[in-house]
DNA sequence: ACCTGAACACCGTTCAAGT
DNA sequence: ACCTGAACACCGTTCAAGT
């Protein structure tokens, strides 16, 4: 894996921060570990990356950016634009597990970023949205990408989950908690949910633009007053 | 703050990690720094916690735990029972930052995670869900409050987002990315996008029920395929 | 029983020094 | 110009030792 002879190069420096994560997992990834990984000192990195916050910003972007390419838009309506980007975005994120976590918390906005944002908002631009939905729509889009993957990755095997699972499960918690002692053993299909949630999301937009949402179930005022 | 005279509890382990994380961030809570902060070494602190990874997670269901009781839940129908908690943990998240990536990443299930999931389920049970749909149900109003949520708590302040933004506020990229060039200049008001985006996933699990949801937008898999 | 001190095996990052 | 070695100021966690 190591070849010094290659000089360094902020790419090289990001391709392997990539691989060593897709290996060994984020809490691997150290810029000593990094280094000998390239066969360098971990101090040279630094001649081509500020520090380990940039790298882990440009790592997410990296990943955002094959979010958006020709292949991976098709030339269809609204409806299906946003449904591929957001079924794309889906699939890396659960093929990069630890990706989740960096994307979900790193503010950091580059490239990829602005290209996914961007082919969001044009194509609720272009659908009719106000700007002012179509500003609100790329955070309901954004929010449901990134949460609804998250929520999903965060289960990655029964066993991690807890003693508390397990007894679910076996219903042994059935008095306490009557409802998800039911639901829990329900066939639950990642891919399925994913798509009925990307479904519910589209056809929420496409009402929300044409006025048909019912009246608010609540402003949330109270409920931050509440807190005080 | 430090008083070395009263026991060391887990409670009170708990609570100092909790006000530390609110008062510092959470980048300052170390088993070190939480320990002069209670006046005791480090290394007693493990007489009452097993290692950090257990403390974050009795953090986040301290957090989780106060989305749910009688004060917060009305007596209402379904969908204002489901609304008032997605808008009692949206604010406490907001509240308390720090607590987002921490609420997003760990998968540890604990008492407080239970009765919010139990809540939820429960709700969309008496509303004539099947169990199959409750379950998917409870996922999609999870993943919203987190990722929503995470996603406002992520754009703290326009000025730590990058220089790209400011370029795009100012109108300097207007070529590359005409879209957001128009709507990030909108109006942004987190609470009223998040009603939006409440009664959005209300309404939509309401029209899943009764079955008027569109047919599907696309099934996911040709996305996944296209990634290998 | 509860807390401590020293130690171990790590971190990210700096900086003067080497080639 | 590019890389290195030693050093600084931290981590989480262990374990034998103290009271």
């Amino acid at each position: 894996m190591a070849r010094s002879r290659d000089a360094l190069t902020h790419d090289r420096v990001l391709q392997a921060a990539l691989a060593l994560a897709d290996s060994e997992g984020l809490e691997a990834l150290s810029m000593r570990r990094l280094g000998t990984e390239l066969g360098v000192e971990a101090m040279s990195l630094y001649r081509h990356v500020p520090n380990k916050e940039a790298l882990l910003d440009a790592m997410v972007d990296a990943i955002v950016h094959d979010w958006i390419d020709d292949e991976a838009v098709p030339a269809a309506d609204w409806r299906g634009r946003i449904a591929a980007i957001m079924h794309r975005a889906h699939a890396t994120l659960l093929a990069r597990p630890w990706a989740i976590e960096l994307v979900t918390v790193r503010p950091r906005v580059g490239d990829g970023r602005l290209r996914y944002a961007e082919a969001i908002t044009t194509a609720l631009l272009e659908a009719g949205f106000t700007p002012q939905l179509a500003h609100h729509g790329l955070h309901i889009v954004d929010g449901t990408v990134m949460g609804f993957t998250a929520q999903q990755a965060r289960r990655p095997s029964a066993a991690a989950l807890g003693d508390r699972v397990h007894a679910l499960y076996n219903g042994d918690l059935t008095a306490d908690y009557p409802g998800i002692s039911v639901t829990i053993r329900e066939h639950h299909d990642h891919a399925e949910e994913y798509s009925l949630m990307v479904d519910l999301v589209i056809d929420g937009l496409a009402r929300l633009r044409d006025g048909l949402l019912p009246p608010r179930t609540g402003s949330g005022a109270s409920y931050v007053l509440s807190l005080a």
